[in-house]
DNA sequence: CTGTTAGCGCCTTCAT
DNA sequence: ATGAAGGCGCTAACAG
């Protein structure tokens, strides 16, 4: 049953021309006369002739796809990402192939490594992989763009600006009287989580600094947003209000506060980041980062060096934005 | 700069062997002498060789790809069922490449066609392609397997039971006395929509027989969610239960009845469908069918036909479950 | 155990 | 405008 497809060959036969006749008919060549395109289209047609990519790009060098490296697709984040850069590379007549990687630094390169030969370049988030790891992994000759990683300089790369979208919200929070702002960390070593907690930290050194900052370390998940309450309920800090590394965090926050029936954002605001769906339904202050948009952005820049252009060694800055909600209304507190 | 990369034949000469030497003690074969497999490694490690995929395909007929077709990224339903696929792949060292389809059978030929060399098998969800179109773009000789698409007889596929799900529904909001159910409908062509449409029809004849059934149709958004209150009230509709065709356009239907001050579950019970995250938060009652699983299931399935099994030509269905929530409590009405 | 050779399917000079 | 032939990088017989 598994019959083969038709090979060019074939359908040169059954033109009765040469096959290089075929290629440059099927590749719309113009140094083709009519006649014998017609005969090869034909003849294409009937035996269902579909050119083979794979032979195609090992011919051509270029394959058409791009790899996208991640950690997964859990969650809105990646997802959100990878669309982006799906709508982008359909429009460019590119493929995508996914790739999961791993933590830790050997298995990350091993998914980096199977991808040579079957992508023109890469796209890369490897938020949690330690500075060095990656640069090692990336082979030579291919092109890579790199999303919130860590890595050395003379590469192409997105950055979503952390640290500023953080301290948006501490400002928020400061401007409305609230100065015992405590941050719900994502975990320590992975880039996002680090950066935000930078940017917490700066910031209140900057706008409050007669007040000690507290850092809970969480996961990113939502009961690790619990988890923190409960923690800093144990180590008896006082506070008015919770700037949380994401919004998932925010939620097991939230969850945890109107279980202890606390006045949200009378006693407490809280903040997330991400500005997931969810964040807008429960009306949760938030960060948002054009995520689809840097996914495509990400695509463009990539085909764009693929098709002639360089591909610029720099970083480019994401700018988040500042989406007040309920939980933190303008004119609280 | 685009120093291309080590071939097979740099690192034969570099270890001073023939390349089909140096294939073989790459790929682990057992009769390769101790030695040269050392002296393989080590030439291989010095000159950084990666084989290349694209050419171990061609040469081996494999790509230890699979090709995902569907329409788009876009809410949390496809992405969850490529969320397993990609976990049920990676575990068994294949890659995913994905490919959008528009609804247009003509886009859709292409790009599954696109595909061809380039992947071992093909994981096609189209839901708004039309029976037969599906079956004449799958090209001969690529192994398929069909989720949620309309197709003839002879394939490989899965079926979301959406008659069975709608129906737990109506059953359980009749249970409450609830009888004037409408329903918020998918846009009519998609298979999905148009099977839990047909199965609150018929469990509506079933169970409610002296009421009329109303019938709403939107397109799985939530704004038409929304619209079609709009247009129940303009209708002067009666009703104490609706049954949304997915989650997202229940919310719709929830926006617009909190705006009414309707008394939610009292005097309306709402449901929808494919329990999203935000149904939970929403305390929404819906149906939850499991894509995750099914998405590693279709894999699995896939690549044990590709080893060697054979793809047992037959639809297996996803049975669905009831998630009841606060929107139609059990004991409500 | 190892080297030589012939493809996998296609594209592209180089002649004609 | 067309055909013949070499090659993309790798693997799989087939001989030694």
């Amino acid at each position: 049953m598994r019959q083969s497809s038709a090979t060019i060959r074939d359908v040169a036969r059954e033109a009765a021309v040469s096959v290089a006749s075929v290629s440059r008919a099927m590749n719309g060549h113009s140094s083709v006369h009519p006649d014998t395109r017609e005969r090869v289209m034909a003849a294409a047609r009937s035996l269902g002739y579909v050119p083979h990519a794979g032979a195609r790009s090992l011919s051509l060098s270029r394959s058409h796809a791009i790899g996208v490296v991640l950690p997964d697709l859990h969650g809105e984040f990646f997802s959100e990402i990878v669309r982006g850069m799906d709508r982008e590379v359909t429009a460019r007549g590119y493929h995508l192939l996914l790739s999961n990687m791993h933590a830790d630094a050997e298995r990350a390169a091993q998914a980096v490594r199977s991808m040579r030969g079957r992508v023109d370049g890469l796209i890369v988030m490897a938020p949690q992989l330690v500075a060095g790891g990656l640069d090692e992994a990336l082979p030579l000759g291919v092109p890579a763009v790199l999303i919130n990683s860590q890595h050395g300089p003379g590469r192409a790369s997105f950055h979503i600006d952390n640290a500023a979208g953080i301290a948006a919200s501490v400002e928020h929070l400061v401007a409305q009287g609230r100065r015992r702002l405590v941050h719900v960390s994502g975990p320590f070593g992975n880039i996002d989580a680090d950066e935000r907690r930078q940017g917490y930290l700066s910031a209140m050194a900057r706008l409050a600094p007669e007040v000690e900052p507290v850092v809970i370390e969480g996961d990113f998940h939502e009961d690790s947003g619990a988890a923190a309450m409960a923690e800093i309920a144990e180590r008896g800090v006082r506070y008015d209000g919770i700037v949380a590394g994401n919004d998932m965090m925010a939620l097991g926050v939230l969850s945890v506060l109107r279980e202890r029936r606390v006045d949200v954002p009378g006693a407490v605001a809280v903040t997330g980041f991400d500005d997931i769906p969810l964040a807008r339904y429960l009306g949760l202050t938030t960060i948002r980062a054009p995520l689809a948009e840097m996914g495509e952005r990400a695509v463009a820049r990539l085909v764009d060096a693929l098709e002639g252009g360089t591909l610029a060694l720099e970083t480019q800055t994401i700018a988040t934005e500042l989406v007040i909600r309920a939980t933190s209304p303008a004119g609280a507190a």
